[in-house]
DNA sequence: CACGATAGACAACCTGATTGACTATATGGA
DNA sequence: TCCATATAGTCAATCAGGTTGTCTATCGTG
């Protein structure tokens, strides 16, 4: 009976397959003009998309403070994806809206992970890309928008 | 027929899969006595048990500056994970070695990352997660320690 | 023995996160 | 109606970890 591999190997696979992923997506959208998108953009429009449309909302959705995600805004304001406005209603809170350049960047993303999951699906056989994606979806949190991505590696 | 799943799922799940993974390791060690170790700190143990014995073979083993691994190393240092000594051959060279308190810490998350991988295959069977693992190795560069993982998200 | 390469340290700077304090605006209950 | 409290956004200080550039000490070789 062979004996089991070592089990710190999975996580690192894991992080691995995410980091290409996600490097050739950014490689592939430079080249698509979006040479200013970094990783961290993509999940922040994504989550301004799903309802986080001021600092505080943002902030809640990803997971850190009103204050990060203010100068996360403040950096896609300056770089073309989103644009700011005043709430009519609640002159305190500024509706952060996606510009023509924010949801182009997320349609090419959504296309070129299409591509590059039809690569691994080439390399590895749908059946068995499908089986992987249904066993991690067992064994990860539902709402797959709920990152609490930044800064949790390495920090304090 | 059935549609494929979009394909910004696939990253997104190999991400939570690690997140996943590596934080029930943290919450763990914690308990067992090392409260301050962070997912970087593993990475940097282990880097330094493989050949990385002074600041500039750190750098190289993970892909940041002497500078960086420098710091981190005075960071493990100070947390009482590593000490450094003299080259008697070289007096240029500070040999970093892991202090007992840095094995220790290193035998209990390999301990861990073992329980939480039979974990898994509990969950979705040992045949299903040797396939995973088999698929990952197939996608992702050959080798697991040259992450280059720090700073790689969001920089610039 | 002198010169080029290497190891480590120091400084200045960048990014992205944090907490704390402050201002302005809403809102709900006495 | 008015005041207390909660909320949105901003500013400032701080921290971690990364970068590049510079400097010194030491090594090793032609």
């Amino acid at each position: 009976m062979s004996s089991d591999p070592p089990g710190f190997e999975l996580p690192l696979r894991l992080f691995l397959g995410f980091r290409v992923l996600i490097d050739e997506l950014h490689a592939e959208l430079a080249r698509q003009g979006h040479p200013d998108m970094r990783p961290m953009h993509g999940f922040a429009l994504q989550a301004i998309m799903r309802g986080g449309d001021t600092a505080v909302e943002l902030g809640r959705t990803m997971g850190v403070s009103k204050q990060a995600a203010g100068k996360t805004i403040e950096t896609l304001e300056r770089l073309g994806y989103v644009e700011r406005t005043v709430d009519p209603r609640d002159t305190r809170r500024k509706i952060v809206r996606l510009t023509a350049r924010g949801a182009d960047s997320l349609e090419r993303s959504a296309r070129i992970f299409d591509d590059l999951r039809r690569r691994w699906a080439d390399e590895i056989g749908e059946e068995r890309l499908r089986a992987l994606e249904a066993d991690l979806r067992k064994v990860t949190p539902p709402d797959v928008f709920r990152l609490d991505v930044p800064g949790w590696f390495g920090g304090q």
